[in-house]
RNA sequence: GGCCCCGUCGUCUAGUGGACUAGGACGCUGCCCUCUCAAGGCAGAGAUCAGGGGUUCGAAUCCCCUCGGGGCUACCA
């Protein structure tokens, strides 16, 4: 077919070629994402949730949430709102998860127990895993001597061929058996072939003492049991892929069609994000600032990922549309709250003012709803996050200090007073037409005759004076301007 | 230390051997607009393409080395 070599592939050749089988036997393209439910949604965790999702509704298919809660210390059961929570504010959907239910759960690893169990007696009948009885102590002091002689700590094996003489009376966790020859390799998506050396990866432990699986067994084994066929997740999983690929062999299990290590978002500091250096690691902390979910979802699309256009503003919608894997960045992206501040006022002011002021309620519980709806045109043009109206308008509940004024300014301000106060109408376009009149009757400039007013009533900084006054009310308004303590 | 990944303006990035005098966005500076602050408009500064060697008529783009950063190296995920 000679015609086609007129359009080489833009994308790596991996999906292309799997598309092409795919029409003899199309498997079902399953994707997964596996948060732990610690409390919070990790901002790392958002952007591979939404990268998951393109991906999956890109390609017709199904996007799985599975719950990653092995971790008996940092995993609670109330956590788990915290996930859904989370994704749902950024409007992220999934097919299959511990909310939903699916064909292939449950999806709760802590109810998965029995699965795992199964398939470690299966590794142990196999002899691909052992038991280890060793202590952490004796794992420390192991790992010392190592140090000591500055050579690379792998498990020595001790228990495969010397278990302890009192083995029964011990707890013991299991190791897969790792081969000391031959290398781990398969294909990322974003980095090509990569490799590794079986013989440098040490026996891991699959089963804690405490019976439950590790990260790097239960993983696997649910990618398998799921029917998961491409793994997007962030490049701090990469050392682990051979691990969770051996796993998955040993248990006869087919591999992954692929893999795509997305690159890690970092702090100021070039580090992954923590939680405890990074604030901005936490989900949540956006929302509490009133960052809008859409500005949100558009600045992680673009952390890492770009569409080789000059659009930055992207819905949901769009993104789906245009996003493509062979498009994400291969290095680290740091995060910018500049440039977030930047896209959230602007999906700001794109909102109509009803639809501002339903939003701004909730960052203004002590103001009514009308103040609210009045103050949300001022306000537009002046938010890069929604938290900044209450200093915005904090003048209405904490009025000015006094400001010295000249005796001509006084004397405009004693003017302004009495104009307003003739005045039935209180909105701000009355207001406006009252003082140009004052102010042209005395042909006063307006920064002239407009900053003694403000000074009175609002301080330093407000929106424009006649919504200034507007959302005083008018009694408050006269009562700053003649400077009558309330 | 070992293994793996990565390296274009301060930041996010375009760029896949010649159209690159390296483009865009955020931020920054200046001007315009203007009642303050913003928003908006216009203009501008900012990158020896980490460094050094090659390959080539020609390299940000290919190869090698060095340096730098990050990740993993847990009975965390």
């Amino acid at each position: 077919m000679p015609g086609c070599s007129s359009s080489p592939p833009l994308t790596s050749s991996g999906p292309h070629i799997s598309t092409y089988y795919g029409r003899v036997s199309a498997p079902p393209l399953r994707v997964r994402i596996a948060p732990s439910p610690t409390g919070y949604v990790h901002l790392g965790t958002a952007r591979t949730a939404l990268f998951n999702l393109l991906f999956a509704r890109q390609r017709g298919g199904s996007l799985v949430l599975r719950l990653d809660d092995t971790d008996l210390e940092r995993n609670r059961p109330e956590y788990e709102a915290a996930v859904y929570e989370g994704l749902h504010w950024l409007n992220l959907s999934w097919d299959e998860g511990p909310d939903l239910g699916g064909a292939r759960g449950p999806y709760r690893q802590s109810e998965r127990l029995d699965t795992y169990k199964q398939a470690a007696a299966q590794l142990l009948e196999a002899k691909s895993a052992y038991r280890c009885y060793c202590t952490r102590e004796e794992l420390q002091a192991e790992r010392k001597v190592a140090e000591r002689q500055k050579v690379p700590y792998r498990y020595s094996r001790r228990c495969l061929q010397d278990p302890p003489a009192d083995y029964r009376s011990r707890d013991f966790t299991v190791r897969l058996q790792v081969p000391d020859i031959g290398f781990t390799s398969f294909s990322d998506l974003i980095r090509g072939e990569v490799q590794f050396e079986n013989a440098l990866l040490g026996d891991p432990v699959i089963v804690k003492s405490n019976g439950y699986p590790t990260y790097n067994f239960a993983s696997p084994v649910d990618d398998a049991l799921m029917e998961v066929t491409h793994i997007l997740r962030g490049d701090e999983h990469l050392s682990n892929t051979p691990i969770q690929l051996l796993v998955a062999d040993a248990l006869g299990r087919p591999r992954p069609q692929a893999f795509a290590h997305l690159p890690v978002i970092t702090g100021k500091d070039r580090k992954k994000l923590s939680k405890r250096l990074h604030p901005e690691t936490r989900l949540s902390y956006f929302q509490q600032r009133g960052y809008l979910p859409e500005a949100m979802l558009n600045y992680l699309a673009l952390l890492g990922w770009n569409p080789g256009t000059e659009q930055e503003v992207f819905s949901l919608a769009e993104l789906t549309g245009v996003f493509d894997l062979s498009r994400v960045q291969h290095a680290a992206a740091m995060f910018d709250w500049e440039k977030l501040d930047w896209l959230n006022g602007h999906y700001i002011r794109s909102l109509s003012d009803a639809e501002l002021a339903q939003r701004l309620r909730a960052y203004l519980p002590n103001l009514s709803e009308t103040v609210v709806r009045q103050a949300a045109p001022a306000l537009k043009d002046r938010l890069a996050r929604l938290g900044q109206a209450e200093e915005l308008l904090g003048y209405l509940t904490q009025p000015p200090a006094r400001t010295e004024l000249t005796a001509d300014q006084e004397r405009m301000v004693a003017k302004a007073a009495s104009a307003l106060s003739e005045l039935n109408d209180w909105t701000p376009a009355s207001i406006e037409l009252a003082l140009e009149a004052v102010r042209q009757a005395h042909e006063w400039s307006r920064g002239r005759f407009f900053s003694p007013i403000r000074w009175c009533v609002a301080g330093k900084v407000s929106p424009p004076l006649h919504h200034t006054l507007a959302l005083l009310g008018k009694e408050e308004a006269l009562r700053r301007l003649r400077g009558v303590p309330a």
